[in-house]
DNA sequence: CTACCGATTGACT
DNA sequence: GTCAATCGGTAGA
C-alpha cells in the first residue's frame, strides 16, 4: 500500500507534454520549507511541445535558461520572466525538450503562509496565475532543475482526488504567448473560480 | 557593450 | 476593458 503522499513516479511524466498537462489537473503540488508546508490542487496548465511549437522555450535550442528542459521527465524547469518566476515540469525523456507550465492551483493546506508570502488576503490572488503561484510557494531560480519524485521540497502527489471528468476540462490557446497563438494547449478546470485569466477563459 | 522583449501582474478607466 | 513597471536573457554591433 503506498503512501497517500507518494510522489508521482518519473513514467508519469515520460509522456507527451499535452496529456500530462491534462493529467496534472486535479493533482496535489505540495512544497516544504524551513517555514512550513503548503498544498494546492492543480487547476490549470499549459504544454509546451518539443516539435512545431515556436512558443516553447526550447524551440531555439538549448541554452542555459533552458536547459532543464532537455532533462529528464519529472524535474522542474523554473525561469524568470516580468521581475517573477513561473513554474514547470519537463515531460518527455531526456533530450526532448518538452514541458507543462503550471498556471493556477486551488490553496489547501499552508494558507495563511501562503497570504504572507503574496501580501495578498483574497483567495483568488493567491495563486491564480503562474508568477503568483511561484510567489505562495516560495519557487525561484533555486529550484531549476530540481527532481520532482524525490518527495521533498517539492513534488507533485496524487492524493486520490477523483479525475476531472472529460465534460468539465476546459481546452483552450494559451494565455500571454504571442507565437503559436492558436494551438490549443491550455487545460483547466471548468467554471472553477481560481483559474487564471479574463472570464470567458475559465468556462 | 547596448537594445529589445516577454509563458506577468497590479493599478487604473 | 487598458496599460506601464520591471529585469534577466538573448541577439546583435
Amino acid at each position: 500500500m503506498k503512501s497517500p503522499l507518494q510522489p508521482l513516479p518519473r513514467k508519469f511524466y515520460d509522456r507527451h507534454a499535452a496529456d500530462v498537462a491534462r493529467d496534472l489537473l486535479g493533482k496535489l503540488l505540495v512544497r516544504e520549507t524551513a517555514e512550513g508546508a503548503v498544498g494546492g490542487r492543480i487547476l490549470e496548465t499549459e504544454a509546451y511541445l518539443a516539435a512545431d511549437d515556436s512558443a516553447c522555450h526550447a524551440a531555439r535550442g538549448k541554452t542555459r535558461k533552458n536547459a532543464s528542459m532537455f532533462g529528464p521527465p519529472g524535474h522542474a524547469y523554473v525561469y524568470p520572466i516580468h521581475s517573477r518566476y513561473c513554474f514547470n515540469v519537463v515531460t518527455e525523456p531526456e533530450g526532448v525538450a518538452s514541458a507543462v507550465l503550471v498556471r493556477a492551483v486551488e490553496p489547501l493546506t499552508g494558507l495563511m503562509l501562503m497570504q504572507t508570502r503574496r501580501g495578498r488576503d483574497v483567495l483568488r490572488e493567491i495563486a491564480s496565475g503562474p508568477a503568483k503561484l511561484c510567489e505562495a510557494f516560495a519557487i525561484d531560480r533555486c529550484l531549476d532543475g530540481w527532481d520532482l519524485t524525490l518527495g521533498r521540497q517539492l513534488w507533485i502527489v496524487d492524493d486520490g482526488f477523483p479525475p476531472a471528468p472529460a465534460g468539465s476540462v476546459g481546452c483552450s490557446p494559451r494565455i500571454g504567448v504571442t507565437s503559436a497563438e492558436h494551438l490549443p494547449l491550455r487545460f483547466y478546470i471548468r467554471s472553477h473560480a481560481l483559474v487564471s485569466g479574463p472570464r470567458r477563459l475559465r468556462d
